[in-house]
DNA sequence: GCCAGCCTGTTG
DNA sequence: CAACAGGCTGGC
C-alpha cells in the first residue's frame, strides 16, 4: 500500500502521539507477520524515543531495540485512544506490572475483540494503543538491535533515501549506468538502488520527466536523468505535502486520508485522457508492474 | 532480470 | 470466474 509519501506521513501523524511513551504489553495475533519475537525483552518496559523512516522502513526507536515496521501492500499503523476491548485491560497492565519481572502473564485480549485483521497491539501505559492492521498479511514487524540494523537484510540493503539531499542526480545516473538494460521504472523500483519509490510516484514521476517508462536505463541522457531525479523529489515533496495518496486503503495514523489522488496524472487512469495532450493513457506492464503512462508525451 | 508466491478483497 | 492491487523474497 503506502509508499515513501504515505510511510512518511504516517510518521508524521504518530510522532507527537507516542514519543515519550512506555509500552506496557505487547500482543501478537498473527506469528508469520513477527520474524523474531520470541521474547519480548526490548518491546515491553521500552520508552519510545523516536520515530524514524528509511525509504518504506518505519523504525520505532526504543532505546536499546529498534521496532523495524514495513506495512508492504495493505499494513496500516493506527493510533487509537481508547479501544473498547481494552476497557480495563490498561489500569490493570499499569498495576500489576509496574514492578513486576518480564514473564509475568499479560491480561488476555483475543483477536475477536479488536477491528478485523488486527495482526498487532502496542499498549501504552496511559492506555493509548498503536494497532497494526493488515488485510494481505504481507506486512512485517521485527525487533533489532539499536547498534546494529544489518541484524535486518532488508534495511542494511537499501539504498539512499529518495527525499534525502544526499542522494543525488548522480546516484541515479550511476545506477541507469549499472542496470543499463533495465526498464527505467525498474530501476527506479529497486530498494536497493534508491529506497521509496513505488509503482504510483514511479509512473508519475515518469510522465512529468517526459519519459517512457520501459526504456532501458542506459539508453537516456545525464540530463534527462537529472531532470527525472530533480521530478522525483518533487513529486514525493508534493505527495508528503497532500499527505499521500488515498485511492483505496491508504490512511495515516489517526484514519485521516490523503490527498495527492486528486493530481495524478497517469496512475489508474489507463483509457483517460492525458492531461497534456489529450490522448489517451495507456496501461502495459514493465519492471513486472502494471504501467501507466502517455505514448504521446513520454519516449 | 523475471516470475511465482505470499494473502485477501474488490472489480470487471 | 479471472484479473488485479500501493511490495518484497527467493529460486531460476
Amino acid at each position: 500500500m503506502p509508499e515513501l509519501p504515505e510511510v512518511e506521513t504516517i510518521r508524521r501523524s504518530l510522532l507527537p502521539l507516542i514519543s515519550g511513551k512506555r509500552i506496557a504489553a505487547f500482543y501478537s495475533f498473527t506469528p508469520e507477520v513477527f520474524s523474531n519475537f520470541s521474547t519480548r525483552a526490548g518491546l515491553e518496559g521500552a520508552v519510545v524515543q523516536g520515530l524514524s523512516r528509511h525509504g518504506k522502513y518505519l523504525l520505532a526507536e526504543l532505546g536499546d531495540s529498534v521496532l523495524m515496521i514495513h506495512l508492504r501492500m495493505t499494513g496500516k499503523l493506527l493510533y487509537e485512544d481508547q479501544l473498547p476491548g481494552l476497557d480495563g485491560i490498561s489500569e490493570r497492565l499499569r498495576t500489576s506490572r509496574a514492578n513486576e519481572p518480564s514473564g509475568m502473564a499479560l491480561p488476555c485480549l483475543r483477536a475477536e475483540d479488536l477491528p478485523p485483521h488486527t495482526r498487532a497491539l502496542i499498549v501504552f501505559t496511559d492506555g493509548s494503543a498503536l494497532r497494526f492492521q493488515d488485510i494481505r498479511r504481507f506486512g512485517r514487524l521485527k525487533l533489532l538491535p539499536a547498534d546494529d540494523f544489518s541484524a535486518d537484510r532488508g534495511l542494511s540493503g537499501l539504498g539512499k533515501d529518495a527525499l534525502s539531499p544526499d542522494w543525488t542526480a548522480e546516484d541515479l545516473i550511476r545506477e541507469a549506468k549499472h542496470h543499463a538494460k533495465a526498464p527505467i521504472k525498474g530501476v527506479l523500483l529497486m530498494q536497493d538502488a534508491v529506497a521509496g519509490i513505488g509503482n504510483i510516484y514511479a509512473d508519475e514521476s515518469l510522465f512529468r520527466a517526459g519519459i517512457r517508462p520501459d526504456r532501458p536505463a542506459g539508453r537516456i541522457s545525464a540530463a534527462r536523468l537529472t531532470r527525472l531525479h530533480e521530478v522525483v523529489q518533487a513529486v514525493l515533496e508534493r505527495a508528503v505535502g497532500l499527505g499521500g495518496t488515498s485511492f483505496r486503503d491508504y490512511v495515516n495514523g489517526l484514519g485521516g486520508k490523503g490527498h495527492f489522488q486528486l493530481e495524478l496524472a497517469v496512475y489508474q487512469k489507463e483509457n483517460q485522457a492525458c492531461p497534456v495532450c489529450g490522448q489517451p493513457i495507456r496501461k502495459i506492464e514493465t519492471a513486472g508492474r502494471g504501467t501507466r503512462f502517455c505514448p504521446h508525451c513520454q519516449h
